[in-house]
DNA sequence: AAACAGGCCTAAA
DNA sequence: TTTAGGCCTGTT
């Protein structure tokens, strides 16, 4: 077994709601409570008490890496009352209570923008299994602790698929826009630069521009990969929570710099509801 | 059986 | 510029 970090479990942190909220597909949770996915090309395993989260890392790991994909270098007291001030509305007084805990990773950016590709006109379970299977067909295989894994394909590894590869995983009508996003991130689309030097609506503009990528898609890998805490993905449990509580409009570009947080405690919160 | 699932594209007004 | 259908596949 590897080296166990201990950290002490800091107030609005729990990885049930981060990885149950539906903002990331590979991760799961295991008989002993652990929660163990792929990211960065690395098994994360993470768990929880009361006083400490535990991951199976170093601490120079940790510091390097899981620190900022966990989100744990964010003040989420400074982030909620800011969202306290930016909502006039009840419900996400309610929604707050409901997702609190819930963090917004630093997803890989391309992995996520497949990911959102992948889930549209789809349900969650099978969001799930269609990442694991283009992962296990396509990408590169390590093992780890003695089990095997597989991280997400590269661009190129996703372009040499090729749309019949992809269409034969049961993607179907998505392969083709897999196949144009890993065209324009091999023909020098860098997605880490809309991150560090784009403004949040230079980036929805970028990534709209791949076919099969609209504002949903784009808004969601915005906010779960390249740090637009202000995105808003609009889908149609956030377009019920605007009918239901705002009264079918709200002004988006009125919430402040963590609108996609709050989104986030809205969209769990209705569906919690279920 | 028909509708729907964490949208987007295309064609047509 | 906005609005309806259609789309791969699977589940209810």
């Amino acid at each position: 077994m590897s080296d166990i970090l201990e950290i002490k479990r800091p107030p609005h942190f729990d990885l049930d709601k981060i990885f149950d909220c539906g903002q990331s597909f590979r991760f799961e949770k295991g008989e002993d409570g652990v929660w163990e996915g792929v990211a960065y090309g690395r098994v994360l395993r993470a768990s929880q008490d009361e006083e400490h989260v535990y991951l199976n890392c170093t601490k120079d790991e940790y510091e390097k890496l899981w620190r900022r994909y966990l989100c744990l270098d964010a003040d989420y007291d400074v982030i909620n009352a800011d969202i306290k001030e930016h909502f006039r509305y009840g419900v996400i007084d309610d929604a707050m209570k409901a997702g609190d805990g819930i963090r917004i990773l630093r997803q890989e950016p391309w992995e996520t923008l497949c990911s959102f590709i992948i889930s549209q006109n789809n349900n969650i379970p099978r969001i799930k299994s269609l990442i694991s299977a283009v992962c296990a067909s396509y990408g590169e295989k390590f093992t780890y602790d003695g089990k095997t894994y597989y991280a997400f394909p590269t661009p190129e590894a996703m372009l040499s698929a090729g749309e019949e590869g992809l269409k034969a995983l049961k993607t179907g009508f998505r392969a083709g826009y897999l196949i144009s996003a890993a065209e324009h991130c091999v023909n020098g689309l860098d997605l880490c630069r809309i991150r560090d030097e784009y403004t949040y609506d230079e980036g929805l503009k970028e990534l709209c521009g791949i076919k099969g990528v609209g504002p949903k898609v784009a808004s969601c890998t915005l906010l779960f990969a390249l740090d637009k805490t202000g995105a808003f993905p609009v889908d149609v449990w956030i377009k019920k929570t605007i009918d239901k509580y705002f009264g079918g409009h709200l002004d988006i570009s009125s919430l402040g710099d963590y609108a996609g947080i709050a989104q986030q405690y809205l969209f769990y919160y209705e569906r919690s509801l279920r």
